[in-house]
DNA sequence: CGCAGACTTGACAACCCTCAATTATTGTGG
DNA sequence: CCACAATAATTGAGGGTTGTCAAGTCTGCG
């Protein structure tokens, strides 16, 4: 993670991935990467039933820096994104300005599902570290390539997952107490470090108390106390945005919280 | 709405709808009912740019009582749903059977987005009043039929509107105080029924109290102090199940309360 | 070194949940 | 058709969890 970070060190404006014609204005050194179907096919774990190795799509790589605004509510929507390193979050912001992280995107994750309907991106996305992301257009959906037809299942079901993960948030705020919303963030960040290969016992949160707070339906003050509460009890270890997870079960054990309310 | 209802007047079992050499066991007096691919077309609002008319498809219609469970989880999924007529709740129930109302699908809506990833359904699926569904395989999806461009399109749209539809939601419970939850589901309610054509100023509820609670995060006995709370506002006349908005205005305002925080 | 942003901790109050009792409605069986 | 049971809805009292407000600490950066 760190080292893929730091590769990224130049900033491509997001908007400018459709025009290709830029290529020239950037500097040698610093090359700009693009991805076969086969590599896309890899990272989203599309089964490569056939593999004729002929189509001729290639996915441009854009990176950004981090607090960049990688796109926000209104821009255009051609295209869906594939985070290849770093660390994202997405946010709703309603018309009197309060904002509601909804997810917080990672690597391997697919961006971009809410500009779809409209064709214009509903939500923000903002960079909570350096990022690169893969740039898929919407065409490619609707091709005829040869791995298309995995390719439309696959977006399905991240689709798919990506509304029973919502479901599962709204679940959380509507009935789970401020410890086991906490506790099933940090189980959860803890699962999606693992899947990435990095350590699932000790890690670093890349967002504010705040965006945990709006994501989790909770106040800031409430998240920085259950999180002090969590570490006299020996759950966790905490030192700012460094959490280091003690004891696994103990934080498991309080989803059945809501259970006792009968 | 309820003209349509009436018409359904036998009980399919839901789970025998592949089955299609059951046919023969219905009753002549209550045929069952087959939607062509045009209509499906016309029901989703998808554009007919090529119409020759000459797909063969046809879709199985099922019917269903009030009460009736359509799908639970872990049912097999190779299909969505339309809803032709009717009104469902569709439901996710935790380990120890805690239940919470995830959405309330009326004519129109395509329900069955939860099953697409494990081809095994996530969630549950129950008629609120006597329904009739239609039956979309998912492999017409992925077919190569000269209206699957335009279904493959609108159905992620759909899946795109209902990601950021359940976003609000996630919203709604996280930031608004229950007065504004629950006007903000009547207005909801309300905008649908003037969608389907019927009167958007008195309807009836077909959900309990308990679902309605479910569904914004609240208890039963809050939603029911609320609508008493309008009630004696003047916004709105409550009678059980029937409602009849008088100050749809009233009710809008109610979405600044969250502002006066500040 | 100083400032701004992020985090922690405390006191208090408000909102909503829990528990409980009552009424209304729906469905069922004699 | 009526009585009875079961489900749904209303309303009240009281307490708990969490939001609000406030003060202070820590970190990073210019």
């Amino acid at each position: 993670m760190q080292t893929l970070q730091k590769i990224s060190s130049e900033y491509v404006d997001p908007r400018s991935y459709a025009e290709v014609g830029k290529v020239s204005k950037m500097p040698d050194n610093f090359p700009r990467l693009w991805s076969t179907v086969e590599q896309i096919c890899q990272i989203l774990r599309i089964d490569a039933e056939d593999s004729p190795a002929g189509d001729a799509y290639r996915f441009q790589h854009i990176k950004s820096r981090t607090g960049a605004r990688v796109y926000s509510a209104g821009d255009r929507c051609d295209a869906l994104f594939i985070v290849y390193a770093g660390f994202l979050k997405t946010s709703w912001v309603d018309k009197y300005g309060n904002e509601k992280i909804l997810d917080f995107p990672m690597k391997g994750d697919v961006v971009g599902f809410d500009g779809i309907e409209s064709k214009q991106f509903k939500n923000t996305l903002v960079a909570l570290s350096d990022i690169e992301l893969i740039v898929v257009p919407m065409d490619f959906f609707h091709a005829s390539s040869s791995h298309a037809y995995g390719f439309r299942r696959r977006i399905l079901e991240l689709m798919s997952n990506a509304l029973i993960a919502g479901q599962k948030v709204e679940y959380m705020m509507g009935t789970l107490p401020a410890e086991a919303r906490v506790a099933k963030f940090l189980l959860s960040i803890s699962q999606k470090f693992r899947a990435m290969g990095f350590s699932d016992k000790s890690f670093h949160l890349r967002m504010t108390r705040e965006d945990i707070g709006s994501y989790l339906g909770l106040t800031l003050e409430t998240v920085s106390r259950t999180l002090s509460g969590f570490s006299r009890c020996g759950f966790i270890r905490v030192d700012q945005k460094f959490i280091e997870i003690m004891d696994v079960d103990g934080l498991k054990l309080l989803r059945r919280l809501p259970a006792l309310k009968r």
